[in-house]
DNA sequence: CCTCCACCGGAAAGCCGGGTCA
DNA sequence: TGACCCGGCTTTCCGGTGGAGG
């Protein structure tokens, strides 16, 4: 065992130059100073804000636009100011900012609520009340004292079921306070949401609208090149690599994060291999590294029925080309279970969980009628087929199944 | 044109594990 | 301690249905 090479390994790492100056720069949690392309939305947004730094209840406002273009950046860029010019006044604005996506804090009534009243200073219990206690509580948190809060419900759509009730509460919760007002900002990823909204939300919580478009591919060059200029060291990205990025971005629906993730993990991947500059293949490399990150990510997180399901289907797959339809995946479902000794679901909750499986992006599930021969769903595999191999492994381990079915 | 398959998918209800409160 | 609450997962029940084949 000598250590010689070890040594030259680190060595080398820390003579190598990054191609990175600053890679924090291309991180989704980075906010930049301002946001490109976005100057008209700021600034209808700051209108209709506005009143609250003279104590007028503002406009309730709903805001539409895929992910990526730059919706939450926008908001939190105006409300960080209309915060900082009423803290230097002494006005009494609040402004509240919760994710709505966020798993297991805000994406229900109960929780969401919670949230609320923790972000004003009042503490409750994850669970254990009743619904309308948590309401009881943060009302009189809220109407302790006068201000004016503004709650910002970003992803909005996530909202699990009774989304209705919550905001129609939300919307009608001024009638019951007496010194303070309360703005609702809601952001949405789906353009289609208010459509399936009780028309009094819907009138009330949309007193003004904004629409962010998506972005071009030389508006996604632009906002690149401003990022890739801070956060990569001169000369480190060859010509067309932003172009591409770009190109790829756009492709889909003009995703700015997408964009940026494809730039940084493109970074690593350059990096890593040795150069000090990115190559347009480095783009294309990325690109399959995140999609099956994503993708094993996902399968090694499901639970076991998940992954039984999964399994079932992926062996049929592998078996033979064509379709897949419900039917003989649960019937192989049920024997994969027996033989590791889980309880096999219904059918019933199968095909749920061939839906989620299919919102997962995992695989696609379309409902078909096959006439005389019924109606069921047609699966195909959705993961890219260089990592079919791989998942399957993950799966057998994760089952404590041995090769060979 | 009608039938009838093999499921889909909504509704309701049960179970369980997390918790509070008096 | 027992009554009660929420949320996630699941089962039960069951009406609904696109279209190939008769």
């Amino acid at each position: 065992m000598t250590e010689k090479p070890l040594d030259d390994f680190f060595e080398k790492f820390l003579n190598k130059e990054s191609v990175f100056s600053n890679k924090r720069i291309l991180e989704s949690k980075y906010t930049p100073e301002t946001v490109p392309h976005r100057d008209e939305q700021i600034k209808q947004i700051a209108n209709i804000l506005a009143p609250c730094l003279k104590l007028d209840k503002p406009s309730n406002l709903f805001i539409y636009g895929k992910t990526g273009t730059g919706k939450t950046l926008s908001v939190k860029c105006t409300t960080n100011k209309i915060k900082e010019m009423a803290d230097l006044r002494g006005i009494p604005v609040c402004i509240i900012y919760i994710n709505c996506k966020l798993k297991r804090i805000a994406d229900t009534e109960y929780r969401l609520i919670a949230e609320f009243a923790k972000n004003l200073g009042k503490e409750i219990p994850a669970t254990g009340l009743p619904t309308q206690e948590v309401y009881n509580l943060f009302y009189k948190e809220l109407d302790s004292k006068e201000q004016l809060v503004i709650l910002v419900l970003d992803e909005i759509d996530q909202i699990k079921k009774a989304g209705n009730l919550i905001l129609y509460n939300l919307t009608r919760i001024n009638q019951g306070l007496q010194k303070s007002q309360v703005s609702i900002i809601g952001i949405s990823n789906d353009l289609t949401f208010a459509d399936n909204l009780d028309a009094r939300v819907k009138s009330s919580l949309s007193e003004e609208e904004l629409i962010f478009p998506s972005y071009n591919a030389i508006q996604l060059q632009e906002i690149l090149r401003d990022r890739a200029d801070q956060a990569f060291r001169k000369e480190s990205i060859e010509v067309g690599v932003i172009e591409k990025c770009a190109a790829y971005a756009a492709r889909e629906h003009g995703d700015a994060r997408r964009a940026l993730e494809l730039l940084r993990v493109a970074g690593d991947i350059a990096d890593r291999g040795g150069g000090n500059r990115v190559k347009i293949e480095h783009i294309d490399e990325a690109e399959f590294k995140i999609e099956k990150d994503r993708v094993l990510d996902i399968v090694s997180s499901q639970p076991k029925q998940f992954q039984a399901t999964l399994f079932s289907i992926i062996s049929i797959y592998s078996q033979r080309k064509g379709m897949i339809f419900t039917g003989e995946v649960y019937e192989l479902y049920k024997g994969i279970c027996s033989k590791i000794g889980i309880i096999p679901l219904t059918q019933r909750r199968l095909s749920d969980i061939i839906a989620e499986l299919d919102m997962l992006g995992i695989i696609t599930a379309k409902v078909i009628s096959k006439g005389r021969y019924g109606r069921t769903r047609e699966i195909d595999l959705a993961i890219p087929h260089g990592t079919i191999g791989k998942i399957n492994n993950i799966l057998l381990k994760a089952l404590e199944l041995k090769e060979g079915d």
